[in-house]
DNA sequence: TGCTATTAGTTCGCGCCACGAACTAAACCA
DNA sequence: TGGTTTAGTTCGTGGCGCGAACTAATAGCA
């Protein structure tokens, strides 16, 4: 139950019955594709009239398709409808401190052109490099008419501002990222947190999605970040930096942290943290990356797998805090760790039970890494503009 | 932006326009009152001729009553609109594991009744107590047409079976309260944990409610309740058991807590807790009350000074996880130690800035103990029945 | 080959509802 | 007393979902 908020809400109109019950139908089709009017009466409980209305109007806005006649024991076939994920295009770009990567996806999500570049340290430079490279995925494919790009970034965008505002592994303070794109593109830019993006990214395009309506999408990686789904909704402050838990103090006087805090979760569980275990307190001449150890501990080197081992206890421990806390259905963990899940889950979950609530039914569950969540969240950022629920009261 | 829940929708009917500006007009009554039909139309934005409509249906249903006429420098009178507080009686129940207070309400939140009795050890006993006096209450005042019973408790209810399943300040073990106060009663009962009850009557009641999108209710008492407000929603778990930040591990290898974890939130920053810093390890003959240690305080005995303090740092550490996790923007302090706010406040505060980030703009604000928050939920709970968003979609 | 049962999809009149223009009511002011 | 202004009502119009009736298409069967 929601309480109105009477300074931002919106009435209904004699329109509102059809924007309701039209995206209901939007949403039918697609994700039970392909379907029939009737059969999309009988989910909705709409009167076949109602959704004929409907699929007509989404037919000739080229959301919908008609495609082949169905079988049905009985009686006249079916016509089905596909979702026509020709529709739009929209193209996702993806920041990590080392690498951005950027796609040209459809609304199945499916990338159609996906490339990479090295990002580059001085924000600026960055936008020009970039500029060129989303100019050249808008034209790639003339049939798919570009609607908007998508932006996930290791930090923290303020709602209001639309700049960067915390970003402690990506060292760009205060930068407005947005209007140069907008303006170079001339589409709209939307720019979230990549463990948000991880989140919308199973949303909208996972398979459990529609069993959890509690989710926290935990992205190990540099730092660690969270992406809290709470009420099926993401969970984003009314200032835009909600769900940093990679900063809460895990232990009490510990090392310091970029972010300005002691102890932060990040610092003793994240892909540096394992990197800090393995090289020891004596730096190493060259030092490994993360990708290194993983190699190395399923060759069997001991030193690596201690690394990943403490590694997975502390992202127990953190996990545990929020299985207590937010009781979530699921907890979604992204990262190159999920490759050696055989090695660190089992840690990991026996940690999460001896410190919390035997209550909270959480499943712990790793993402594959092909499904690219960060770039495939990017999508759902727009994607969900036109699938969303429609704002009333 | 949510996603529509196809397990769990919505379509709009024909009325479906009426059901949501009908909600929107009674809210803009009850928040505005006494207020014109001609600045319902302007605050809403609907035609005057809809606003009129829709007030005369609220008239006829006794929700609203037309009051004396306006005042404006030129033209005709308004005729001023009224909620009509005498519509329903609402009772609440506040189980705390010592005392059970219980009261009457009107759709004001003024209670007309109040008393309270000592809560049984034995919940079966509690309930024999306790049904006498609901039906005493149900008909005090007999042009009140009781609505519904809101129940606040000290743990956790599990929302499928309605049963309680998380109580460990409280020894009633997976127990179901509801079942025999609707049958003694007749009336629809509402149960829900003491910090969702709080955060409800901030929502409901409190003066601040309009700002805060995101809040936590934080219960010091016994033990440690967190009841969280996210996206303007309560956030209770597929469960029910979200929010049990009181248990997360604070303290490494610290107290056995009878939840069965260790170095719960609680055992380091509830009142029992300060009782602890205050004796020490040896048990007193006399142990005395968290009142009896905040009267000292305030007469300055430097033993309950201390114990004071030291539970406002760790209530510091624990509130400075809640503002970097969730970054909410009101995080409501309810409980006894706010009688002493001037002395704990600062040391709350100073604490929560050292470890948490500068960029979440949290408020950190003690409550009016007279204010009964915890009861004043129970009547939100069944309130916003009749004043909560209609779900569509 | 035609008849029947069955299912898919369309047509159309009805009632609900918000809109907005026109109208009435009631006040103030010069 | 008549003009101006604001409050509130009346009524015709159009959007929309409902549901009954209708057309279309298919399989089974005699």
């Amino acid at each position: 139950m929601r309480k109105i908020d009477l300074t931002n809400f919106q009435v209904a109109t004699s329109e509102t019955a059809r924007h309701i019950n039209r995206r209901i139908v939007l949403n039918l089709i697609r994700s039970h594709q392909p379907i029939s009017r009737a059969d999309l009466a009988r989910h909705s409980g709409l009167q076949r009239s109602t959704v004929s209305v409907i699929t007509e109007q989404l037919i000739t806005e080229r959301w919908v398709t008609e495609g082949a006649n169905g079988h049905v024991p009985r009686g006249r076939r079916p016509r089905f409808l596909h979702l026509n994920k020709e529709r739009v295009g929209i193209i996702g770009v993806n920041i990590r401190p080392a690498m951005t990567t950027l796609a040209l996806a459809n609304l199945d999500g499916h990338f159609v052109a996906q490339e990479s570049l090295p990002t580059a340290k001085d924000p600026a430079q960055f936008i020009e490099d970039l500029i060129p490279r989303l100019q050249n995925l808008k034209k790639m494919r003339p049939e798919l008419t570009c609607e908007g790009i998508g932006v996930s970034l290791p930090g923290r965008v303020d709602l209001t501002s639309q700049r960067l505002v915390f970003a402690p592994n990506l060292d760009w303070q205060d930068f407005d990222l947005k209007s140069p794109l907008e303006e170079a593109t001339g589409l709209p830019v939307e720019l979230e947190n990549a463990a948000n993006a991880c989140a919308l990214a199973e949303i909208w395009f996972g398979r459990r999605s529609e069993s959890a309506q509690d989710m926290v999408a935990l992205t190990v990686a540099e730092g660690i970040g969270t992406g809290l789904v709470l009420n099926h909704q993401l969970v984003r402050g009314s200032t835009g930096v909600a769900g940093e838990f990679g900063h809460t103090t895990i232990v009490e006087n510990g090392l310091e942290c970029r972010c300005g805090n002691k102890g932060c979760w990040e610092l003793y569980a994240s892909n540096s943290a394992a990197i800090r275990y393995y090289t020891g307190s004596k730096p190493t001449p060259q030092t490994p990356s993360f990708d290194d150890i993983l190699r190395l501990a399923s060759q069997g080197d001991l030193k690596a797998v201690e690394a990943l081992n403490k590694m997975a206890h502390y992202l127990g421990v953190g996990i545990a805090m929020l299985v207590t806390g937010l009781a979530p259905d699921i907890i979604l963990v992204i990262g190159e760790i999920t490759r050696l899940w055989s090695q660190v889950g089992p840690i990991i979950t026996r940690t999460v039970a001896e410190r919390s609530l035997t209550h909270a039914n959480t499943r712990i569950v790793p993402t594959d890494p092909v499904s690219h969540p960060r770039l495939l969240g990017t999508i759902a950022l727009v994607l969900q503009q036109h699938f969303g629920a429609p704002s009333v009261a």
